[in-house]
DNA sequence: GGGCATATTGCTCATATGAGCAGGAGGGGC
DNA sequence: GCCCCTCCTGCTCATATGAGCAATATGCCC
């Protein structure tokens, strides 16, 4: 049985936002002085009957920004709002979206920034505005360019960025995964790259995304991983994919003689970052943004509403 | 592209509904005046950004209902919120109790109720509260003791309705609709009969439901139509049947002769009535509400949101 | 570039609202 | 039945907000 303060609280809710009366004239209404109706709808507020959501693409969601911050060693949390969103691709686009939008806003300006390259990072490159920053070189992080079908996606993000920044690019050319370790110490030790990962390990930001863990990612598309390896992986522990690399759900490397074959930054890097921004969003890289967010690979984290509530352990 | 003061009025919405900050406090923050501030939120209001709900079973929609009552020529319309509803049956039970609620505020008080049977009047019947009126009696205003399968539910409505109220209810000692022409009529001037349709008629305020027109109309279910029967009754543009009698789309009988044989009171003494409350809700009779609103029916209509939205137009 | 029409801004002032407090009603415990 | 404690009510007062208006900026035609 509802009691009757209750009914009451929704009787004045109702008049009070839908038909914009004043708290005195609801009073009248409803045989009630004025502050007994102000108490009736801040109670009908702290039950939860009154939802106020904002309906907006670019709508952000606060008080969950501020808990991931508070909840986790995070210095800054971004969560879009998944209010209306109907597919995954238009909540990683409204996530990229915020991605660039507080790249722009970032104080003080990097001046090189380190990235990584994907679906995800291509499209925050897109959502940039030409001139967002005035100058910011831009340098790669990990090994991509030739085998990735989609032709020059991973150069093109990071020339795009840097292009729109009134900077340069520095591109690392080089597999992401070799396939003999003796390989990838040569590249390694090449002077070329290694001037490239030296100017990376100086970068004073990065700005990297995460695959899942399963024949959907990107390395398997670009063809450094079967879809047998990933499920290897996956059976030994893999929650997704940072720069290249597998990590478990404690955001440790699960192979590591793979790992070796690994050209880029290391994790380590990462974690000793003053500025590691990490853009995630989508059902299925819920694992792994945990992953990364609880054992300290990024110091920002840029995700959706779901995927932070995911984070946070909410029911809903 | 999205305009700059747009994307301001998101960002001042974020803060002032989420974060609860003043305007003023935005204003610093957003390197704003409160004034400009206050306008942006006007704004996001006005391009319905800002949406709120009132999240509770008992919550009207009162815009809603204003909405009905100037374009239809209803005396008074109560519309139940449909949000967060999961089934057909939450929602019907919502629409109930509110008719019931409706019933306890109504001024004068009716000294005789005429009624009709079915799951929805029952289910009214459920949510008054014992005392909800200091002497209303009851009268039964179309036939359906018999061959009611779900026994006595019929009278079981009005008893209860009665009782609660203080009142006594007279129940129609007749089925609701007679094999032969010459039964009715033989029926309806049986003096018990005659007495009871008399009451009826001068009933101070009916309260009725309506059937959907398909198979699973509780005049099938009580045996008085085979489903067959109703399918030719649809082919002839039934939509529905109030008070026993099938309707098509103008409110105009479909066909006579199963009318004739049909006992109760007449549609025409309800388009006279002062005071005629229908109770309709979900989807399947959204062709009959509109035929019995369009067609003056009823001066008081008690539905579901998403009923009100059918009748009004709207595109959600 | 000048002058006009229109939109936008920053203000004053009236009003609506929330915080905090004194008095009073209700409800056990003895 | 009496008293005390608690919760609730209705108030005063400070603050937040919206309406309306003058001043200013913007765009537009010639």
């Amino acid at each position: 049985m509802i009691n009757t303060d209750e009914l009451m609280s929704i009787r004045a809710a109702e008049l009070y936002y839908e038909e914009n009366k004043t708290q005195d004239e609801i009073g009248s209404i409803l045989r009630l002085t004025r502050w007994k109706v102000g108490r009736l709808l801040a109670q009908a507020k702290a039950s939860g009957f009154i939802r106020i959501e904002i309906v907006h693409p670019r709508a952000r969601r606060l008080p969950v920004e501020r808990r991931l911050r508070e909840s986790t060693g995070l210095t800054d949390a971004i969560v879009v709002s998944s209010v209306g969103v109907a597919n995954d691709e238009e909540l990683q686009s409204r996530t990229a979206q915020a991605a660039a939008d507080y790249l722009t806003g970032l104080r003080p300006i990097p001046r090189t920034l380190g990235i990584s390259w994907g679906r995800t990072l291509h499209d925050v490159s897109l959502h940039l505005k030409h001139g967002w920053a005035p100058g910011v070189d831009v340098v790669q992080i990990n090994g991509g360019v030739s085998l990735n079908k989609r032709a020059g996606t991973a150069a093109t993000t990071a020339v795009t960025i840097a292009h729109k920044a009134f900077g340069a690019a520095t591109l690392l050319p080089s597999p992401a995964i070799l396939e003999r370790l003796e390989t990838k110490q040569a590249i390694e030790s090449d002077r070329a790259v290694a001037a490239v990962l030296e100017q990376a390990a100086g970068a004073s930001a990065y700005l990297y995304s995460a695959g899942q863990a399963d024949a959907h990612s990107a390395l398997v598309d670009s063809g450094y991983l079967s879809p047998d390896e990933v499920a290897e992986l996956v059976r030994r522990g893999a929650v997704g994919d940072i720069v290249g690399r597998y990590i478990d759900k404690n955001g440790d490397i699960v192979d590591s003689e793979l790992d070796e074959r690994t050209l880029g930054i290391q994790l380590e890097q990462l974690r000793r970052a003053t500025l590691a921004i990490a853009v995630i969003s989508g059902g299925a890289k819920h694992a792994v943004a945990r992953a990364i967010v609880g054992s300290g690979l990024c110091t920002v984290l840029v995700t959706d509403e779901d995927t932070a509530r995911a984070l946070l352990g909410d029911d809903v």
